[in-house]
RNA sequence: GGUUCCGUAGCUUAAUUGAAUAGAGCAUCUGACUACGGAUCAGAAGGUUACAGGUUUGAGUCCUGUCGGAAUCACCA
C-alpha cells in the first residue's frame, strides 16, 4: 500500500468519525504543492455536504482529529479548502530503509495477466523511417512498463511482407537492377530494396506520361503501363506460387530483413514472436464464414461479403473480395482470432498510427458482433504522426528522414559534444562508442517518449535535438556525476551501506518522497500505457537531486552519519533513474 | 459533407483524469562555489489555455456552438 492510500484510510476514518458514513470517493488526497508547506492535502469541498460546514472549520477538524490518530501526522494547516498534512520526518526515514532494503523495487508482483504487444509491423518495400521509430520505441517501453507493473508480456512483430508494393521494388529490381546485391553495392539491404521502389515510381511516371503523349487518357495509361501491368502480374504469379516469383521475392526480403534487423539492433528494440502477413492473410475467410452463417454478414450480387455498420454510426465494410480474396480487414480478424486461441490472452495491444482509428473501431465492432467478447479487451494504441516543419514526409519529394541517419546522426553529435567537453578522454575507443551511442540513443529516445503519443509532434531535422535540459543527456548526467561520487567513495573505502537514523533536511524528505512514488508511477503509466509519465518522472526526480546535490556536499559533509546517509540516498536515486530510464528503453552511463 | 482526434509562452511541450497563483525545457537577459563532474545550479521576462456560451463551490480538463489543423470514409495494406 502506497503512502498516498495510507493517508486516504486514515481520512475516511476520521471523515466517519466525525460526520458519519462518506463515499471514500469523495476523500480526495493529492500530493502537496511545493509552494505551500505540508506533504500531503486533502481537498474538503466535496466533504461540505456531509459536514455541513465551513470549508475552513471542516479542515480543522479533520486536521486534528488525524493528529490524534495518526503517529505520523505531526501537523496540519489549512489554506481555503485544503487541509495540508504534514508528516514525521522519521516516518519518510524508515520508508527511505524500506526502498533500500527491497530489492526489486519498483517491480509490482506478478499480476496473472498476459498482454500481448504488436508493435512495429513493417512493410517489407523500403527501409524504416522516423514514424517507425516513434512505433517502435513507444512499443518497446510500453511493454517494459507492463513488465514492471507485473504482466506477462509478449512482444510481438506482423511484418508485412507481400502484397502489390513488394511486387513494385521486385519488378523495377528484375528490370533495372542488373543483379545488384547488398554485397555488390555495399548497401544496407532494405536501403537497396528501397532504391528499386523509387526506382519503380520513377519509370512507373516516365511510362504514363509517354502513353498520354501517345493520346492515351491519363487513367487509362496508369493502367496500361507495362510496369505497372508487370508488377500485377508478378503478384498473380506469387499468389499462385510461382517458384521464380517466389524465389525473387524470398530473396529480396532476406535482404530487408537483414537491413530491419541491423536497425532493430541499433534501436534497441526486440520481439518475442514475428508473424508474417504471408502466413496469416488467409486466416480470416473461415471467420467470414462464420459470420455469413451466424447472419452477421452478408453477400452482394458479385459474391463479394460485407457487414452492415449503419446502425453503429459506421459505414458498411467489405470483408472479402467479389472473387474471394482476402482484404486488410479479413486478415486482421484472422490474426486476432488466431493469436487470442493460441495464448489465452487477457489483453492485446495494438500500437498502430492513428490513421487507422477507423480501422480498428471496425474491427472490435465485428468480432464483437460475432460474439467474441475478449473484442472488449483489444487496445489500439493510436500515436500521431511525426511531421516535418513543412509538414508531412513525402518520399516522392525525399523528405523522409531515414530511421539509420537518424540514429547515426545522434550518435555524431553525442560523440562531438563530448569530444568538445573533453569528457570522454582517457577512455579507450569501445568504450567512447559504447557510452556515445547511449547518449544519441537517449536523446532521441527521450524525446520521443516524452510527448503524448495521441499528438503529432513536430520535429525539425535542421535543428539538432538538444542534450540541455529537459533532455535524455541531462538525466544520464545526473545518473554519471551520482557514480563517480560513489566510485570515490568507493576509493576512499568508505562503507556506507549500514542504516543510520539520521536528522533529514527537507530536501531530502523530499528527495525520499519523490523515491516513495516510484512504484505508483509505473503503475500509472502502465493504466495509461504512456512512457511519458515515467519520463517526466525521472525527469523531475533529477532537477530535485541536483538541485539538493548543488547545495549540500556528500563527501565533504564531515558528519560520518550524515555522509552515509547521503552516499545511499544518491545510490537509490541513481538506481531508480537507471530503473526507470530502462523502461523507456534508454541506458544510462556510469560516466559520460 | 459524415465520423474521429488535436489547438496551452516566440519554439518544443506538462498538468495526478474537475481543484490552490497553468508547470517545465529551448531561445533571450542576469547571476553562482577556482567544480564531491558547469551536459549543472539560482533568478528575470514571456499566457485572456483558438473563440463564444453553458454545467459546477471550482473548468486547460465536462457539455453545446463557431473558427483553424490533421486523419479517415478504397474490392491498398
Amino acid at each position: 500500500m502506497n503512502i498516498e492510500q495510507l493517508i486516504q484510510t486514515a481520512a475516511v476514518e476520521a471523515v466517519t468519525k466525525l460526520y458519519g458514513e462518506v463515499n471514500p470517493a469523495l476523500v480526495q488526497i493529492q500530493k502537496t504543492r511545493k509552494e505551500f508547506s505540508g506533504d500531503y492535502t486533502l481537498v474538503v469541498f466535496p466533504l461540505l455536504k456531509t459536514s455541513r460546514k465551513a470549508p475552513e472549520a471542516t479542515a480543522v477538524e479533520i486536521g486534528e482529529a488525524l493528529k490524534a490518530d495518526c503517529p505520523m501526522v505531526t501537523e496540519y494547516n489549512v489554506i481555503k479548502g485544503f487541509l495540508n498534512i504534514s508528516l514525521n520526518p522519521t516516518f519518510w526515514g524508515e520508508r527511505f530503509d524500506d526502498i533500500c532494503a527491497d530489492k526489486s523495487f519498483g517491480v509490482a508482483a506478478d499480476s496473472g495477466k498476459t498482454v500481448m504487444i504488436e508493435y512495429s509491423s513493417p512493410n517489407t518495400n523500403k527501409p524504416l523511417h522516423l514514424g517507425h521509430i516513434r512505433n517502435n520505441l513507444l512499443g518497446y517501453s510500453v511493454a517494459q512498463i507492463l513488465k514492471a507493473a507485473g504482466h506477462n508480456v509478449i512482444k510481438v512483430n506482423l511484418v508485412n511482407d507481400r502484397g502489390i508494393h513488394i511486387c513494385k521494388s521486385m519488378i523495377a529490381w528484375q528490370q533495372y537492377g542488373q543483379g545488384e546485391t547488398p554485397e555488390s553495392s555495399g548497401m544496407k539491404g532494405d536501403h537497396l530494396v528501397g532504391k528499386y521502389y523509387v526506382e519503380f515510381d520513377k519509370h512507373y511516371k516516365e511510362q504514363i506520361k509517354q502513353l498520354v503523349a501517345e493520346g492515351m487518357s491519363e487513367d487509362e495509361a496508369k493502367k496500361q503501363a507495362p510496369i505497372m501491368r508487370g508488377a500485377q502480374e508478378m503478384l498473380r504469379k506469387w499468389e499462385a506460387k510461382d517458384a521464380e516469383v517466389i524465389a525473387l521475392w524470398e530473396k529480396m526480403n532476406g535482404w530487408v530483413y537483414e537491413g530491419f534487423d541491423v536497425t532493430y539492433k541499433a534501436l534497441g528494440v526486440d520481439f518475442d514472436k514475428v508473424y508474417y502477413e504471408s502466413q496469416t492473410y488467409l486466416l480470416g475467410k473461415s471467420i467470414v464464414d462464420e459470420g455469413l452463417a451466424k447472419g452477421v454478414f452478408f453477400r452482394k450480387e458479385d459474391n463479394s461479403v460485407w457487414i452492415d455498420l449503419t446502425a453503429d454510426g459506421l459505414d458498411q465494410k467489405l470483408l472479402l473480395r467479389g472473387d474471394g480474396t482476402s482484404v486488410y480487414m479479413t486478415q486482421d480478424l484472422g490474426t486476432a482470432f488466431r493469436r487470442w486461441e493460441d495464448n489465452s490472452l487477457d489483453e492485446m495491444i495494438y500500437v498502430v498510427g492513428n490513421e487507422q482509428n477507423y480501422h480498428f473501431e471496425v474491427l472490435k465492432l465485428v468480432l464483437k458482433k460475432l460474439g467474441y467478447d475478449w473484442s472488449d479487451n483489444i487496445y489500439h494504441l493510436s500515436y500521431g504522426m511525426v511531421e516535418l516543419p513543412e509538414g508531412k514526409m513525402k518520399s516522392r519529394e525525399g523528405t523522409v528522414v531515414d530511421a539509420d541517419d537518424l540514429v547515426a546522426e545522434m550518435i555524431g553529435t553525442a560523440r562531438d559534444m563530448s569530444a568538445e567537453l573533453g569528457k570522454l578522454d582517457g577512455l579507450t575507443p569501445e568504450e567512447q562508442d559504447q557510452i556515445t551511442a547511449m547518449i544519441g540513443l537517449g536523446a532521441l529516445k527521450y524525446f520521443i517518449l516524452k510527448v503524448d503519443p495521441r499528438k503529432t509532434m513536430l520535429f525539425d531535422p535542421r535543428e539538432s535535438i538538444d542534450f540541455n535540459g529537459n533532455t535524455g543527456p541531462f538525466i544520464q548526467y545526473t545518473h554519471a556525476r551520482i557514480k563517480s561520487v560513489l566510485r570515490k567513495a568507493a576509493e576512499a573505502g568508505i562503507d556506507y551501506s549500514a542504516a543510520e537514523q539520521v536528522e533529514l533536511l527537507a530536501e531530502e524528505v523530499e528527495l525520499i518522497k519523490t523515491l516513495t512514488e516510484y512504484p505508483s508511477i509505473v503503475a500509472s503509466a502502465a493504466q495509461n500505457f504512456a512512457p511519458s509519465i515515467v519520463g517526466a518522472y525521472v525527469y523531475e526526480l533529477c532537477k530535485t537531486f541536483n538541485s539538493y546535490y548543488h547545495d549540500h556536499s556528500i563527501l565533504r559533509e564531515e558528519n560520518a552519519s550524515v555522509r552515509n546517509f547521503r552516499l545511499r540516498l544518491a545510490e537509490q536515486v541513481a538506481g531508480v533513474v537507471a530503473k526507470g530510464m530502462g523502461l523507456m528503453g534508454i541506458n544510462v552511463p556510469d560516466r559520460m
